[in-house]
DNA sequence: AAGACATATGAATAATATTTCATATGAGTT
DNA sequence: AACTCATATGAAATATTATTCATATGTCTT
C-alpha cells in the first residue's frame, strides 16, 4: 500500500464512539440496539459510525432475524492497541493525547 | 490506557502529510528543510505537523546547529503500518478506503 | 398487506482539524 | 549587537468530519 493511504485508515479510528463500539464487540458479538443500550449513544450515530467500520472491514456484519449482529474483525485491530498500549507505557508517561 | 484515549493515538496519525513525514524519516533521519523541500510543502504545514507528531513522541527531535533533525520512533509506528498492509492484503482487495 | 421493530441513510448543522500567513524565537555568523 | 538562516507559533480563514433529525428500508408478525 502507498504511504498516502494510510490516514484514510487511521482516520476511520480517529473518533471516541468507534473506539468504544470497538471495546464493545471485543468483548462478544452484538446488535446494533445492544449497542445502542450498552453505549447510551442515538442509534443513528451508531450506525453511522457502524457504516465506516464495516468499511474498512474493521468490523463484520450478519443478519440474524430483524436484527443485524456486528462483530469484530480482531486480527488488524487488536494487535494495533496493544502497541499503541506498549507505546503509552514506553513514550507517553505524561503524555498530552492522555489528557483529553 | 483506557479505551476512549486510543483515538487521540488515532487522530494524530489521521492526516497524510504526517504520513508522508512518517515515509521521509523511516528512510532516515532528516532536517525540517530536508523534509520541506523532499515533500515541497510549505515550511509551516511541516512545523505543525511535527509538532503533533512530537507531542505523542512519534517523532524525536535533537539540535544540530541551527537545524532540527527529526528522527522517526520506529518501535511503535512500523509494526502498525505492517498491520495495515497486511489488514490490507487480507481484507480490502477493492477496499473504499485505498480509492481516495 | 398492514403494522411494528431494527437498522440505515441523507442532508443540514455543528464541531473540529488543517491551512495560511504573519510574526516570533533561537542559533550561528559577521 | 545586528544579520541571516532555520524553525516554531498564533490566530484567522478554510476545509473536513461528526451530530442531529427526519425519513427510508428491510424483516418479521399478524
Amino acid at each position: 500500500m502507498s504511504y498516502y493511504t494510510y490516514h484514510i485508515f487511521f482516520r476511520n479510528l480517529a473518533n471516541s464512539l468507534k473506539i468504544r463500539i470497538i471495546a464493545e464487540l471485543k468483548k462478544g458479538d452484538k446488535s446494533v440496539t445492544q449497542l445502542v443500550k450498552n453505549i447510551e449513544t442515538e442509534q443513528s450515530k451508531i450506525s453511522h459510525a457502524l457504516a465506516s467500520l464495516r468499511h474498512c472491514n474493521l468490523v463484520l456484519v450478519k443478519q440474524k432475524g430483524k436484527e443485524r449482529i456486528y462483530s469484530l474483525n480482531k486480527k488488524t485491530i487488536l494487535p494495533i492497541l496493544k502497541i499503541i498500549d506498549k507505546h503509552e507505557k514506553s513514550f507517553c508517561k505524561k503524555c498530552a493525547y492522555l489528557k483529553k
